[in-house]
RNA sequence: GCGCCCAUAGCUCAAUUGGAUAGAGCACCAGGCUUCGAACCUGGGGGUUCGGGGUUCGAGUCCCUGUGGGCGCGCCA
């Protein structure tokens, strides 16, 4: 249940019935003495009615219906109200399984992330639309809604000329395709060098487009193999990607001409200087410039910004989405703020279609520039992971030597992933962020081995408990169990805000202050040896806290070890 | 030239989208294991939220402006 929408409800209720309409603004309290939450919206409602705003935040209260939800409602400072709630309504849903409630209007969302160049390998610079988008994907399905996700990978254009010309002079075997980044730097180190090897990439472009048969199956054939590529790299980070996910560029290549005509029977296109082009009077600059957006090349061949079309064109009409969401760089914002924009106009996307650009910003390495290797060269992902989880098992040998050999290596695997998982998710999105592995493996601090190793301290309590502790009230009997009960019935809320914002940063922050309440619990409430009401009132918030942090953890995608 | 984004403690990041006294971790200082995992917990110092105006009962958040940084903008994706 969503007690926050619940009370807002309810504070909308008593607004109403003083004839006043608006937003409570209702949030969880900022501070410990402002209760469980708080309303802050009477303030502005009350200058739009002209209005003392404490006398009407009187009134409001003395019309709000909370009973047994929260005490007698506070008025404080200019006019907010204080909402705490009665020890028997945390009881009341204490006591209830942890299950995140069904959205009420399920959607059928389609979610593009990942989306590779598969002319090359998987390197860091995909790892946060993988990672983000894969956290997002899994908080909408347990929401309810009806999610697909769509891996749009780029499987066409010219440089697989050049990449199949070498692959069919140079190297056609599994083994040279093994480092499909060396291939990719020697083919276009011979393209560039070489000029007759140039002009056979360009045949080799022609041959594929027009459907030529030995060229189709020797591009199937290197887009296979890059695909294993990235299935690899997928299961080794565990997100949800698989083959049936994949809708690559190509799948869209009937349909491009089409677009072109739907987009000239709108009117809405140009030609400038031989590309036709979209030009929005809504993209017109200060001096008087309109953007364009070109969506033919003047020698006939078409853009990403027409397969982008095309492939809203078949979200909308095919996948009839109500919502889709892109995670891709921020630097592609203005290039995706046109393409909707003319999907708009040309009919492509309905107006109750919502078109969503999640933005993420750069990862850089320590010193503040882009992340690289020493060498400058970009970092492949598969190296990436060896590294995490070396370093992890570094740190695992050290720590519990006295584990077996097998048990460490699957612990390594879940912290090492994990931290770089989460080190990803728990920042803000929008902006860049410092890759920095020291701090990500740390045991201290939002990171995904603190909320682990909080996990395995529950499970261990777990692991002494004989028998089934009894149902008693849950009705909270210390402060450090109070507020540890006060966060575990936020689940919900958060959930939801990461569904509405593709935001998961917030669910970080909720699991990590989830996680030091609970170590400040665990410091001060002895739950084994307590005397027995207390001891299983305090087993049911260990057993709700597990649930709550795991299935947390579970939504970023992020594995918890039974002990490390 | 036009446009977008960013600037918060020494460092890395929050601040629920305009709410009450801007919070965490690292680092630094001082404490806590004969009781459930000390990979933890408690306390302390540390801020002109880049500068300057403005709107508002209330601004880190909105508007204007300056500085510094990143990025995008006609035939790559």
């Amino acid at each position: 249940m969503n007690i926050r929408t619940f009370l807002e409800q309810r504070v909308r209720n008593a607004m109403s019935a003083c004839g006043l309409a608006g937003n409570p603004g209702l949030q969880p309290a900022a501070r410990p003495e402002f209760g469980d939450y708080q309303v802050n919206g009477i303030m502005g409602v009350a200058k739009q009615a002209r209005r003392n705003p404490r006398e009407l935040a009187g009134e409001v209260i003395a019309a709000l219906d909370l009973d047994g939800i929260a005490e007698p409602p506070e008025l404080a400072g200019p006019g907010f109200i204080n909402l705490r709630l009665t020890p028997a309504f945390l009881a009341e849903h204490l006591a209830t399984p942890l299950a995140v409630t069904p959205a009420g209007n399920p959607q059928h969302v389609v979610v593009d992330y990942s989306a590779p160049n598969l002319a090359k390998e998987m390197h860091v610079g995909h790892l946060r639309s993988t990672i983000i988008g894969d956290a997002v994907v899994r908080v909408l399905s347990t929401l309810g809604h009806t999610v697909t996700r769509q891996n749009h990978v780029g499987d066409w254009g010219t440089q697989f000329g050049m990449l199949l010309t070498h692959m069919q002079e140079a190297g056609a075997s599994s083994a040279e395709l093994a480092d499909l980044e060396a291939f990719y730097v020697q083919a276009k180190q011979r393209f560039d060098s070489d000029a007759e090897f140039a002009m056979r990439s360009r045949a080799n472009v022609v041959a594929l487009q027009s459907g030529e048969v030995r060229a189709r199956a020797a591009w199937q054939r290197f887009i296979d193999i890059s695909l294993s590529h990235c299935q690899a790299v997928y299961d080794r980070l565990g997100v949800l990607l698989t083959a049936a996910d994949v809708q690559p560029e190509s799948a869209y290549n009937d349909d491009l001409p089409e677009v072109i005509r739907d987009l000239a029977t709108a009117g809405l296109l140009t030609q400038s200087d031989g590309a036709q082009c979209v030009f929005l009077d809504e993209f017109k600059g200060k001096d008087g410039n309109v953007l364009p957006l070109i969506v033919q090349k003047s020698d006939g061949g078409y853009l990403y910004a027409t397969t982008d079309l095309a492939a809203i064109r078949y979200r909308a009409r095919t996948l009839r989405a109500d919502r889709v969401l892109y995670f891709t760089d921020a630097r592609q914002a203005l290039h995706f703020r046109q393409v909707f924009a003319v999907a708009r106009a040309a009919g492509f996307a309905p107006p109750d279609l919502q078109l969503e650009h999640l933005p993420f910003g750069a990862m850089l390495g320590r010193d503040g520039k882009p992340f690289k290797t020493r060498a400058g060269g970009v970092v492949k992902l598969t190296e990436l992971l060896d590294e995490a989880t070396q370093r992890a098992r570094a740190i695992v040998n050290a720590k519990s030597a006295e584990l077996p050999e097998e048990e460490r290596a699957r612990i390594a695997h879940a912290v090492g992933i994990g931290a770089v998982k989460y080190a990803d998710l728990s920042k803000n999105r929008t902006n860049d962020y410092l890759f920095d592995w020291d701090q990500m493996l740390s045991f201290d601090g939002n990171t995904a081995p603190y909320l682990q190793y909080a996990c395995t301290r529950i499970r261990s309590i777990f692991r002494r408990v004989d028998a089934d502790f009894p149902a008693v009230d849950m009705a909270p009997a210390h402060a450090a169990e109070r507020q540890l009960a006060m966060q575990l019935l936020r689940y919900q809320e958060v959930v939801e805000t990461v569904a509405a914002e593709g935001l998961p940063h917030f669910l970080c922050v909720y699991l990590y202050d989830l996680a030091t309440r609970f170590s400040q619990f665990y410091e001060q409430c002895p739950v084994l040896n307590a005397e027995a009401d207390d001891r299983a009132r305090r087993l049911g918030l260990c057993a709700r806290t597990l649930a709550t942090l795991e299935g947390g953890l579970g939504l970023l995608g992020i594995e918890v070890p039974e002990r490390m």
